[in-house]
DNA sequence: CGTACTCCTTCAAGTGACTTGAAGTTCAAG
DNA sequence: CTTGAACTTCAAGTCACTTGAAGGAGTACG
């Protein structure tokens, strides 16, 4: 065994993960990582764990999952007596939230685009008062605009 | 012509556009909207050209734009004399946004559905240690995982 | 006229998940 | 030994509000 494990540096472990300096400092001060350990100078060094840890908290949030739900994540990912369908209830909650938003997005989408279509052929160089898009917007929310 | 124009108090215009009475403080102190006039009591007091400006900013946020956003369209949407080429182009960058998000939740909810699905058939109530969703978060992110 | 009740007022702080900036220290290379 | 990048802490800024405390205004009823 080999008694000098390979340390790195902050920098580094920003690198190999992904994550920024300043959030690596803003992981440890909420929790998400253990206090790292310090060199003489007083820098912060971390190990292949630490990697692997941050790899892991990086990926969760890539996938959109909150700090609070990574922190559950984290202690399920470690747990061998907890079960794992806890995970894929998470998951599956957030896949809900996910398919939501795109709903929300796809009709977003629409509305967007007739603005912009009807613009170029109703209005294109007018006077701004006059644009098609302040006609829908002046007034009420009305939901079905655009086929949505 | 009517001298007593119709006044409202903010609850009024809260309910009247859906925004919340503490956002049409905020969004009077960031200046989206003018000081309302106050009644002798000290109360703001609100008349239709307010509701039609508020009602304007509602549908612009409700369209994902942002306040600053918010800002250049009223300012578009009063003159007689910017283009109206100007309004549609914002319009167009934001929808370019829009459907850069969606393409990103798609790719999600790929991911997702895949890790729930495989949790359940590989997995079910094993020990959280050894979900297969948390194989592929140690892993350094792989971005073709699942056909995206 | 009093009282109960809702709605209003201001101000400060909290939210999420960081980012940015200032001022100073440590480390590796030349 | 000097240069310069990378590190340190702490505070404040970001976005678009939301929440809470403490107190005043407006209105309906008896």
């Amino acid at each position: 065994m080999n008694l000098h494990v390979r340390m790195f540096t902050i920098g580094a472990l920003a690198k190999a993960t992904g994550v920024t300096t300043p959030t690596i400092r803003y992981y440890e001060e909420i929790g998400l990582l253990p206090p790292a350990p310090r060199t003489a100078g007083g820098q912060r060094s971390y190990d292949a764990d630490d990697l692997g840890r941050l790899t892991f908290i990086k990926q969760c949030r890539d996938f959109g999952f909150g700090i609070d739900q990574v922190r559950v994540l984290l202690d399920l990912s470690i747990s061998t007596e907890r079960d794992c369908a806890e995970t894929r209830d998470i998951a599956q909650v957030h896949l809900d939230e996910v398919r939501q938003r795109l709903a929300e997005l796809r009709l977003l989408e629409r509305r967007l685009e007739s603005f912009v279509t009807r613009c170029n052929v109703a209005c294109a160089g007018g006077p701004g008062q006059d644009c098609v898009i302040f006609k829908d917007m002046a007034a009420p929310a009305k939901t079905g605009c655009c086929g949505g």
